[in-house]
DNA sequence: CATAATAGACTAACCGGTCGGTATATTATC
DNA sequence: GATAATATACCGACCGGTTAGTCTATTATG
């Protein structure tokens, strides 16, 4: 038992090194041609060491999508939780957050829960339901916001917001695809822009026009 | 007897039958997973009449990716050619019709254009760039019957057409690949009803009033 | 010293690709 | 029109490299 006290044990620190070289080899060429040979060798540990920390390569990708799962949702909760700026404003900085950490790939790695999804779904089921997860806690984060919106006053009364936040997410990650794809960064961004447009210019309702988002000019 | 007129010759038929099983495979297992063995025992040919077809594994892949983006692209082209109904009727019919293909594989294989797309990608340029041609050549197909929207007062003057079809790839896509991902045939539904609800409420400007319902241009 | 952690040779299965060979059609030659 | 020559199509055993995972031995560490 080396565990006592609250700093990191040695294992601990081996196994997480492991866990970050592994989501950088996957993000980079995907699960299936990510090596258990080419992680020990990034990481600098052996086979033996490796499989004391992991029961299977299949393991490890469960840890691999925890973790980036956990990642990307705090840097999103992060960028929601700015008390200084309006509903509004919050989601732009989320959108703003996404798009920087798509480009401090070039875009051209996508996204790696994404890309994780769409290669092991079908044949790992816990893979798959741990990345629907981080979906559905993104869209629920983007919805929540939308409320906010709209109480202050910011969306009109009757905007399906859980609606509004799946199809924002699934343009964002389509976005993303199309980025990585086409290794242009511009469909990526487009996707934020005609995402943030919806909401430019809907003006309190006064009295008279309660219905309908409109989509005047703005900016 | 062979070779005479039109008919298409044994080895030809042959070819066909295992780029076709091999499409299905690749959209089922992805790439990788999709092993020669697997191919010729689904087609019924052996090892050295596959190989007499395809010098490598990734020539099947290019064939794969080629006869599915013609499929693909030509039913969405025969959905768009309806000289019978409106510009806007012709996008929601090009939208069922990718709903109808997904949804013939109950959206858990989604798109094998954006499967193979993530999964290859960055270890197959060729698959890559054969992709992102689909892609582009589809939002193409998108934009230009906005076009035809716009001339016929169904959308407003300065309405980006070549953006907003990008954004609507990108939403559909993203939609297929969340629906695959949860198993549930709703997000990809969610982005095309949508999609389809920007065009819902534009009313044509009765002269006198020509920038009511405006939407802003460019980027 | 007990156990946590590391070391790395080894294995068994898998998989893409090869190779020598066969069968059947098409074409050339007399 | 018989036959020789060639091209097309197919057959399946086999090979060599790769890869996930195992096993036994050894070294830190509390």
């Amino acid at each position: 038992m080396a565990r006592t006290g609250s700093a990191e044990s040695k294992g601990e620190r081996t196994r997480r090194r492991i866990v970050g070289h592994a989501t950088l080899l996957m993000y980079e060429k995907g699960y299936a041609r990510t090596t258990i040979d080419d992680v020990i060798a990034a990481a600098g540990v052996t086979k033996g060491s490796f499989y004391f920390h992991f029961s299977s390569k299949e393991e490890l990708g469960c840890a691999v999508i925890e973790a980036a799962s956990e990642h990307i949702l705090s840097r999103l909760r992060e960028a929601l939780d700015r008390p200084d700026l309006s509903p509004r404003g919050r989601i732009e900085a989320m959108l703003k957050e996404i798009q920087g950490i798509v480009e401090e790939a070039d875009c051209s790695r996508g996204c790696i829960l994404g890309n994780l999804a769409l290669e092991t779904s079908s044949s790992h089921p816990d893979f798959r339901e741990r990345i629907a997860k981080a979906f559905r806690e993104w869209s629920e984060l983007i919805a929540s916001e939308l409320q906010e919106m709209k109480a202050a006053g910011e969306l009109p009364a009757d905007f399906d917001c859980a609606a509004y936040a799946d199809f924002a997410v699934s343009a964002l990650e389509g976005g993303i695809m199309i980025s990585k794809v086409t290794r242009d960064p511009s469909p990526m961004r487009n996707s934020v822009d005609l995402i943030l447009r919806q909401f430019e210019d809907y003006k309190k309702p006064d009295r008279d026009n309660p219905k309908t988002i409109s989509r005047r000019k703005g900016r």
